[in-house]
DNA sequence: CTTGACCTTCCAGTAACTGGAATCTCTATC
DNA sequence: GATAGAGATTCCAGTTACTGGAAGGTCAAG
């Protein structure tokens, strides 16, 4: 089947799976005028690795994963163990996005928003020390700092 | 300053700030060795970006922000937008990953996870029945989603 | 024969850096 | 002065996983 009826089958768009064939994850035969020619294997593939893809995982990570979905003599343990890695991963991921909802909500929730200037999210992008606000003692210490959860959130990523 | 000090005082690589300077983020002074030479208001847009981006910014959102930040006119309103959008975004991305969470654990724990090769994941990766599993479609926005091209592939899911 | 859909390849671009090579410049020491 | 080492500079390439587009070949219908 044309490239197309793959793409459809599979739910990718036919410029991922000629993707996916450069960087060696399937090998379709070719027809006489050069189409690519896609097996009902071929579909399976394509299929998994949207399904794996999907649920996060790399397309290194797919690359092993099909791997060893070929191998009859995997050990589902294996599998298991690179499942269990991308869970934690997305767990950590989870919980970055927590801290910086929270940050981002409690700056949110101390705007005003309205057509005055003073803005205490660019005050605190700006580094401005959270006790200068107005009309209240220095209240240093303990103060709701998103120092700590908006520091190196992102750092892991790259 | 040179910019091994305006590293230590940002908290941001060397490779990162001239990489900021080389997007427009800040001009700073050269010396007369052609070494750059920060200055306490470069540090402080620095330090700014570093926030920023730590609290999922992107870098066009910071410049837009800093841009924000210098303008004495600006009307709080104006940034509150952009936090809220942002904040709109983190849990949008949030509840992704809680899908993809809440699929992977549900496999995992299906799976035994020893020698033998009966894999639940594999099973459900290749596409076997399994009916409607949490989490694992319409995955869009920053997941690999495929059909974020446009050409919505997925007229029939099945 | 032309039209239009579909296919091909190749090149470039995305985000936001990061790594590394080759080449200065500064400072300290011998 | 020579030399070593740290730190600075520029430029090029690579990362992830595609996506867009150009230039052109193929096929079926009218």
């Amino acid at each position: 089947m044309n490239i197309s009826v793959a793409s459809r089958r599979s739910g990718l768009p036919a410029k991922t799976i000629r993707y996916y064939e450069e960087i060696g994850l399937l090998q379709p035969d070719r027809s006489g005028n050069g189409y690519r020619d896609y097996s009902e294997t071929d579909v399976h593939r394509l299929r998994f690795l949207q399904r794996s893809r999907s649920l996060g995982f790399s397309v290194e990570e797919c690359r092993l994963l099909l791997s060893l979905y070929g191998d009859q003599r995997r050990e589902s343990a294996d599998v298991k163990e690179i499942a269990e890695a991308k869970l934690a991963e997305v767990e950590r991921k989870i919980a970055e996005l927590v801290g910086l909802r929270d940050t981002l909500s409690h700056l949110i929730h101390c705007c005003h928003g309205d057509s005055r200037p003073d803005c205490p999210i660019l005050d605190e992008l700006s580094g401005t020390p959270p006790a200068a606000v107005a009309g209240s003692s220095s209240t240093r210490e303990s103060g709701p700092s998103p120092e700590e959860s908006g520091h190196s959130h992102f750092d892991s990523e790259r």
